[in-house]
DNA sequence: AAGGGACACAACCGCATTTTG
DNA sequence: TCAAAATGCGGTTGTGTCCCT
């Protein structure tokens, strides 16, 4: 179907432009490596360029298009051929981290590769790892990234509206890194719910921006069981991936830049921050990113090889359903499950990094924020997170994905479609939401999270918990209110 | 053995940008 | 200066193969 069409609309575009006699027999699909000795002859005769001109001066039956594809796809003498090496795939893990999907510069970036080579490679890799419910990049790179940002851009913008946007690009944003989480006691309240996770049927999940920082997952049990297991088995290593050093134990990969490589921790932080890959469109909803609304069952492939690929992966997150289930769930089990899911949304990161710009703003001073405090949080202006949630609710902005996630884990979703779904958490940044549930639920889900010292409390200084739900009470109502 | 899913890869499409006349 | 052409880029789709059930 779309091959008949696209060969009719490249007839017909052709043709406009008056070439409607080579259009008529331009041939599509494979190349033979008759047509290949062609072009790498018409190379070698007359260079690179001028595509079109191909098939004028030779026998080739190809678009100019299609012999550029072809030549620097495959005919080109300085390819290199095979599979990607482990440190290429690092590379490219890495390359994705700070460029987003420009495959082109990612290309450029690794001699003898193409974009489409890279972009197959990443696309696989993220289906995979969506389908198993894991973050895509690793703790490290998310480090790494986050270091070259802090010397490459260290510089404090001040939270100017005008500027926010790109400052949300290009400084160090989103320190999450420094704010630490002790996951151990969640580890064991994990286990106190999982035999409900492991029976959540796969399905269509609703959530429409939230993947931006952890593919929400649709486990079948075994899968599920395993992952479980083996987040059972992980020292106090969820979130605090920050901590390079704070890994005992080196990845267990087959390699450790395996595309599949363990990636510990990211379902807090699947982007890596100041990263610019949430940034340029890199989760559009055409993305394969945006697979939540596909999900597929996963497969079971990798889970022989999951003690050993997959042991420091992180905890495979409960489905958005999920989370509903949880909240569906006896009191206790609920507020665990929604101190599961906020430790694994974005809101609280999105809101501590709005505070901790705001406060750097004031001081200048990145040690302080450094180590990001929940009395940063204290300084919350009200009416500049108004604006910027305002500027977030551009579905590209990390701290409107991770609005949405968190609205999106903590609001019943079955059943809604992804558009309702969007119109929610846009009817609540935009401030026309009318439905407090969310909002109180969401709260509730941070008041246990603060409240089971999930957050920072290393550097002893989050023991405000009632300001930060205050805050955020605060945030969402008036959110609220001014919609009404 | 058959069917289905996952994967890798190749190729095309549409759009944006740059170049050219 | 502008329109057309050429080129570049990112997204998407199609296909063959392998593996698992």
């Amino acid at each position: 179907m779309r091959k008949g069409q696209s060969d009719l609309s490249l007839v017909e575009e052709v043709g406009r432009r008056g070439n409607m006699r080579e259009s008529c027999h331009l041939k599509k699909g494979p190349w033979t490596s008759a047509e290949d000795a062609i072009l790498v002859d018409y190379v070698k005769k007359h260079g690179e360029g001028n595509w079109n001109a191909v098939q004028k001066h030779s026998e080739l039956s190809r678009c100019g298009k299609s012999c550029r594809l072809r030549w620097a796809n495959h005919l080109r003498p300085d390819l290199k051929k095979g599979m990607f090496t482990p440190e290429e795939e690092r590379r490219i893990v890495e390359l994705h981290a700070k460029l987003g999907n420009k495959w082109a510069r990612m290309a450029a970036e690794l001699p003898g590769r193409t974009d489409n080579e890279i972009k197959n490679f990443w696309n696989t890799r993220i289906k995979r790892l969506q389908r198993a419910g894991l973050p895509i990049y690793p703790p490290d790179v998310c480090l790494q990234v986050n270091l070259s940002q802090e010397e490459s851009h260290n510089v404090v913008s001040t939270p100017n509206q005008d500027s926010f946007g790109s400052n949300l690009v290009q400084s160090d944003a989103f320190e999450i890194p420094h704010v630490e989480f002790e996951n151990l006691e969640l580890n064991q309240q994990f286990l106190s719910y999982s035999p409900e996770l492991l029976n959540i049927p796969p399905k269509t999940i609703g959530l429409s921006h939230g993947y931006g920082h952890v593919f929400p997952m649709a486990c079948p049990p075994k899968h599920l069981q395993e992952s479980v297991s083996n987040y059972m088995s992980l020292p106090n290593q969820m979130t605090d991936f920050a901590c390079k050093e704070n890994f005992d134990e080196p990845y267990k990969s087959s390699s450790p830049y395996d595309s599949d490589f363990s990636t510990n921790d990211q379902s807090s932080f699947g982007i890596p921050p100041g990263s610019d890959a949430l940034l340029n469109s890199n989760f559009s909803p055409s993305e394969p990113l945006s697979g939540p609304m596909n999900l597929e069952l996963p497969s079971y492939q990798y889970s022989d090889n999951q003690q050993d690929s997959w042991v420091n992966s992180s905890v495979p997150l409960p489905l958005v359903e999920s989370v509903d289930t949880l909240i569906q769930s006896p009191p206790m089990k609920r507020a665990k499950s929604e101190c599961f899911a906020l430790q694994n949304s974005g809101l609280l990161e999105a809101v501590l990094y709005e505070s901790k710009k705001l406060n750097s703003s004031k001081d200048d001073s990145r040690q302080q924020s450094s180590n990001l405090m929940l009395d940063d949080v204290a300084d919350f202006h009200l009416k500049d997170c108004e604006l910027e949630f305002e500027a977030h609710c551009d579905p590209n902005s990390p701290s409107a994905l991770s609005a949405a996630s968190v609205l999106s884990e903590h609001t019943p979703v079955s059943g809604s479609s992804l558009d309702d779904e969007s119109q929610f958490v846009e009817s609540i940044l935009g401030g026309n939401g009318k439905n407090e549930t969310p909002n109180q639920m969401a709260i509730s889900g941070l008041d246990d999270f603060l409240g089971r010292g999930q957050f920072g409390h290393d550097n002893g200084c989050v023991n405000d918990k009632p300001i930060v739900t205050d805050v955020i009470a605060a945030l969402l109502g008036e959110d609220t209110c001014c919609g009404n």
